[in-house]
DNA sequence: CTCCAGTTGTTGCAATTACAACAAAATACT
DNA sequence: AGTATTTTGTTGTAATTGCAACAACTGGAG
């Protein structure tokens, strides 16, 4: 229980929330504007392509995007329209739904990257010297427990 | 154009793009939890209380909040619902809207601002020392820019 | 004055997200 | 085994957000 913070801390509050925010914004919009699907499907595709067999259990990949389960649940619907996931049984859970990047799946993933990584160059790297960004890294972090 | 970014850098933006969706959805949480409204709300109503009228033009209230403006109208209409605002004609301009907060409008951003300020000091300021902090807001002015 | 481009704010409609309830299967407990 | 509890994932429905079109107005150029 703090009695009151400093005015400071609370406009840093405030910066982080808004610069942040703004930061998505644009990212969004260059994903957008090369015709590519918002960030969360290259999320997901992410934590797929990642796995040495690309799937994962519905709630592993849950855990990971910090998502609702019910919003994933038809996040990957929409996936699945489009042929970049499937969902498979589980061997030992029948509960389990098991997600599946598919080679279309693979394949966007690779061509949202580039587009992506010139994002995070132009409005976060480019604006930063190596030392904030460690610096950045080690205050993100703290804030991370 | 910068060629490929270290992998240092691609972590921390990542984990700033998490870390910062998981403070806000503690902090959303700490205030559905108080039986409060989104923290939009709180965002309207903290603009329109700095000023000294306690009124801001639509156009200008929407430049401070970032937001699109068929959203910001959709949000004011659940805010008059509520009589936290009301919505006013300009006098020397018969297109705008002038918004204004409601001595309900004020009473609630008073009532919602001890918990959202617990919940900073909480997910936030608790977790950093002073000199983080400074540093973590030189580096988001750095990146406004 | 008259027309035209730009601004301001709202609205119809579609897509996404949130909440609540649910079915099915696994796990724990007696 | 038999029953309650928990986990896992989906779905119905309501709220919110995004997109495009719109009406009303302003301000400036001819």
């Amino acid at each position: 229980m703090i009695d009151r913070l400093p005015d400071d801390t609370i406009r840093t509050w405030a910066r982080l929330v808004r610069v942040q925010q703004d930061l998505l914004d644009h990212v969004e919009a260059d994903l957008k504007a090369a015709g590519l699907p918002p960030l969360v499907w290259y999320d997901v595709l992410l934590e797929l392509v990642r796995e040495p067999d690309g799937r994962l259990r519905y709630r592993d990949l849950q855990a990971r995007l910090l998502l609702a389960k019910h919003n994933l649940s038809r996040l990957l619907d929409r996936l699945a329209a489009e042929d970049l996931i499937t969902r498979e049984a589980v061997a030992d859970d029948a509960r389990g739904a098991c997600i599946v990047v598919t080679a279309a799946g693979r394949q966007l993933q690779k061509r949202i990257w580039p587009v992506y990584h010139q994002a995070i160059a132009t409005h976060f790297a480019g604006k930063l010297s190596g030392a904030d960004v460690k610096k950045l890294g080690d205050i993100l972090d703290k804030l991370r427990r």
